[in-house]
DNA sequence: GTGGTCTAGACCACT
DNA sequence: GTGGTCTAGACCACG
C-alpha cells in the first residue's frame, strides 16, 4: 500500500503525503478510517518516525487527516470546497512539464490523450 | 522577458531554464540566437552569476543551448525525436497535482478543459 | 450542559474542567450541587472513566469541588480570595492571542468592545 | 530580544513564533528586516538548529516571514487582511481565562482595565 | 553561508 | 498505546 523511493529527489515525507491521498482518491481509504500509526507505518517503510510524523502534520495541517490524542490518527471528511479556486493555482504547476514536451515537438492531442488515460489512472481501483 | 521570483520554493537556476525554454516555445527564441552572456543576464536579473551559468550548464547538458568559445551562446537545433519514450516519464510529474485536484472533487472534463487552455497559452505569442 | 471535542488540541479532561467551570459562572451549578458520577459522566460523554477522573481531581485540586466518600462529588464554595494576584497571571496568558490581533491590524478598540461582548455571553444565563 | 524558558508547557518553538511575532507588532522588526540565520539564533537561544528551523516553518507558513535560498530569512509584508473573520476566531480562545476570572469573582470592569493595560503594553516600543 | 531534510533516540502528556 | 516535542548530529542543494 506504502511504496518509498528514497533516493528520489522528492522528499520522504512528501511522498508519504502523496500516497496517502492518492490512496483517498483511489477509495482505497475512506472518511474515518485509521491510519497506520507513527511508528508502525515508521517501521513499515524503514523510515524514522520523525518522517511520518512530518507527513501526518502535513496531512493534518491540510485538513485532509486528523488526530485524536491518545488514540490515533484518521482520515477526515472530504470537502470538495473552493473548487475553481485551487483549479488554477495547481494546475500552473504543470506548465513547466507542458512547455517541456511542446519543446520536444508533442502534439497537443497526444499530450491530452495521455492525460486522460493518467485521470483514468488515478480514479481507478 | 525574463521574471524571476528570488522567493520562490522553485531553485532560480531552474527558473531561468524553464523561461528559456518557454521562449523557444513561444517562438522568441529560434535557432542560432544568441543568449545573454553569464554576466549580462545575471545583471540583468540581479542574480549571482553563478545561478546563470548553472542554468546555462543545464541547458547545454539537455543539448538546447550551445556554447562556442569566444563568440558565445546559442540556441541549438531543435530536435523533436524521443517523443513516446519522453512523453509518459514527463507526464508521471504532473501525476501529484491530478491527485491533488481529484481529492478537492474537480470533474476530469473540466481538468481536460484547463489544460487545454494552458496548451494553447503556452503556445501563443 | 457538556460538548466536548475529541479532536481538539485541548485535552479531553481541561475540557471538562473548563465546561463545570462555565457552568458554575453560569449559575447552571451551584454550591452543594452533585457532579455525575465518573461512570456516569464518561458514558455520557462517551469517553474513558480515566479523562474524567482526572478533570474531577483537577477540580478538586483547584478547591473547586469536592468529593465525599460513599456519597459522591460536589461542587464546593465559591471563594472570590486572591483576585489582584490571579489577574495579572491569568491575563497573561491572552497576550499571544492580543499580540496575533495587532498583528492582523486590529484596532484595540475593536477589540476590547469583543471583549465586553464576550464578558456578557459568559455570565448570561 | 529572544528570550525562552524551557521549563514553560509552551513547546519552545511556540515561544520563538510568538516573540517574533511581538517583535513585529513593536515594531523592533520591520519588512524585510532579516532574521537571525536558523544555526545563530539556535546558538544564541541554546537551543537545537531544528527546533528554530520549526519556528520558522511555522511563520513562513502563516506567510509572516519569508524564505529565500541561499540567503536567509526575512519580515515579510504585514498584511492587514480578513480582520472580523479572525477576531471572533482568535477571541474564543480567551474564553476560558476570562471564564476563570469570573469565577474568581472579578469584576468585568476590572478586566476589561487590565486587558487596556496590556494592549498598551504589547504596543509600547 | 543558508535553509531543508533525515536519522537515532529520548521524554512527555494524553487516553 | 498514541502523537508532540526536543536534542545531537549529519548530508544536501542552493547561491
Amino acid at each position: 500500500m506504502f511504496s518509498i523511493d528514497i533516493t528520489s529527489n522528492q522528499p520522504i515525507y512528501e511522498q508519504i503525503v502523496q500516497q496517502i491521498k492518492a490512496n483517498i482518491v483511489k477509495g482505497y481509504l475512506k472518511e474515518n478510517d485509521p491510519l497506520p500509526s507513527v511508528r508502525k507505518l515508521s517501521s513499515m517503510l524503514s523510515v524514522n518516525p520523525n518522517t511520518v510524523a512530518k507527513a501526518y502534520s502535513e496531512l493534518e495541517r491540510q485538513q485532509i487527516i486528523l488526530t485524536i490524542r491518545g488514540r490515533g490518527t484518521f482520515i477526515g471528511k472530504i470537502s470538495n470546497s473552493k473548487n475553481s479556486v485551487a483549479l488554477n493555482d495547481e494546475l500552473e504547476k504543470i506548465k513547466p512539464v507542458l512547455t517541456e514536451l511542446k519543446l520536444k515537438g508533442v502534439e497537443d492531442n497526444l499530450i491530452i490523450e495521455e492525460i486522460k488515460n493518467i485521470l483514468k489512472n488515478i480514479s481507478e481501483q
